[in-house]
DNA sequence: TCTGGGGTCCTAGGACCC
DNA sequence: TCTGGGGTCCTAGGACCC
């Protein structure tokens, strides 16, 4: 039996963890540069704040129901992710982390599923304060579906795929699946089908034959037959990436460049935390999609001569990458940087034939700075292309602190 | 005025091999 | 008139996820 435990309104409840007096307000929580609404209390939503809505576009709502608005603060959900799924890890043991606030399980036909279930619930709202919702199902699609239902009926919910259920399928938008997006969803009604009964019902290899055999898989799953066994061991990144959006048009060289530098000391960072090294960077710069403009997307591909995590050699390819593509006619919106082809940073590799051979470690440098960074909090030593100004940065007007992150922001906690 | 960031997987088609 | 068959690898683009 699958199981799919998934925190609720994950990055709402993380804040109200640390402010209780959020709880039972409206609290949205928005996305880099105080763009949109990307969690919603379960109060926001009832106010019809929908996923990913711009604030501008929700400002009324905001301003008239009082609604707490928060900027993003991705280290805490981070921490507190890591804090949940050791819970789990510790409790369970087949477990599939599979996204920042969502595990699945497997259980034993032959245990109380339901009652470890809510175990596992208990004590993770025990531990960390953040309230989740469990479903199960003989499949993860329909775990996956049991969950939605769990979420609003506030109980362990299961399907499997007895006729009693099929009523259960019936009520479900084929919309709501996952792996049924806005395309397929689209094309699925062009051919009748509008219910997950609907698509349990069709023939697994016509779904193969007009769609691919993703869709076949998510049929079979429909009606019981477990397509997608649980990855229990983790396996590294293909790809790291950083990107962001300015908060306004760019279109001085020398700020880009800066931002690039920004975002290759984080990205070589991100590498050697999970021990990689990259050969392929590419780079690139694009406008805004919404200003009317035609659409500019400049990019570069590097490939290094050798596999690399090291901060200088990358923000040096990154700015070499800008200096490249850039024009002083567009109005830049956003730049990124990813890291292609990851190897495991200790394997060996032969040197390059052409390079000469570096005069002193710079590896080094990156220890040091990861170092002090780790102990200090990230910036305190960086690179000196990556700059002082912020004024291009990113908007965050309404961050909360790094509670469980930063010795400098550490709760307070006031004993009478 | 203001519209996120970071990932994965699959497929079709082209280029190439013997 | 009639011109093979069976592969692999790579890439771009599309679709999806949270």
């Amino acid at each position: 039996m699958f199981a799919l435990i998934d925190c609720n309104n994950f990055f709402v409840s993380c804040e109200r963890v640390f402010r209780p007096d959020l709880e039972h307000k409206p609290v949205i929580v928005l996305s880099s540069n105080d763009g949109c609404a990307i969690a919603r209390s379960n109060e926001a939503k009832r106010l019809g704040i929908p996923m990913g809505a711009p604030l501008f576009e929700i400002r009324h709502l905001v301003k008239a129901y009082n609604v707490e608005t928060l900027s993003c603060n991705f280290e805490l959900y981070g921490d507190m992710s890591l804090r949940v799924m050791n819970v789990l890890q510790q409790n369970c043991e087949k477990v599939e982390v599979y996204s920042v606030d969502e595990a699945f399980l497997e259980f034993d036909d032959s245990i109380n599923w339901v009652q470890e279930g809510e175990r596992l619930r208990h004590l993770i709202f025990q531990y960390t304060g953040i309230p989740s919702s469990i479903g199960f199902g003989p499949t993860k699609t329909l775990a996956k579906l049991a969950n939605a239902q769990s979420k609003s009926l506030g109980i362990a919910c299961y399907i499997d795929n007895t006729p009693n259920y099929h009523n259960t399928l019936k009520a479900i938008q084929v919309s709501k699946i996952w792996g049924i997006g806005t395309n397929l969803n689209k094309s699925l009604k062009q051919q009748g089908i509008y219910t997950a009964y609907d698509l349990m019902m069709t023939d697994p290899s016509w779904a193969r034959k007009n769609y691919s055999i993703v869709v076949e898989r998510i049929v079979r799953e429909l009606s019981g037959f477990s397509c997608m066994p649980l990855t229990l061991i983790q396996e590294s990144k293909k790809s790291i990436q950083i990107t962001r959006s300015f908060s306004g048009p760019i279109k001085d060289k020398g700020i880009l460049k800066q931002a690039a530098a920004r975002y290759g000391f984080r990205l070589a960072l991100k590498l050697r935390e999970s021990s990689q090294k990259t050969t392929t960077l590419f780079v690139y710069g694009r406008n805004s999609p919404f200003r009317g403009e035609a659409p500019v997307f400049h990019q570069r591909t590097i490939v290094l001569s050798e596999p690399t995590n090291d901060t200088a050699v990358i923000i040096g390819k990154a700015q070499l990458a800008i200096e490249n593509f850039f024009d002083e006619n567009v109005a830049y919106h956003k730049i990124g940087i990813m890291a292609l082809e990851l190897r495991d940073a200790t394997a060996p590799v032969a040197k390059a034939l052409f390079e000469t051979p570096k005069p002193f470690k710079k590896a080094d440098i990156d220890k040091v700075m990861d170092t002090l960074n780790k102990r200090f909090g990230l910036g305190t030593v960086r690179p000196l292309s990556c700059g002082e100004g912020i004024e291009w940065m990113n908007k965050r007007d309404h961050k909360t602190p790094a509670y469980t992150t930063n010795w400098k922001t550490l709760v307070q906690v006031k004993a009478k």
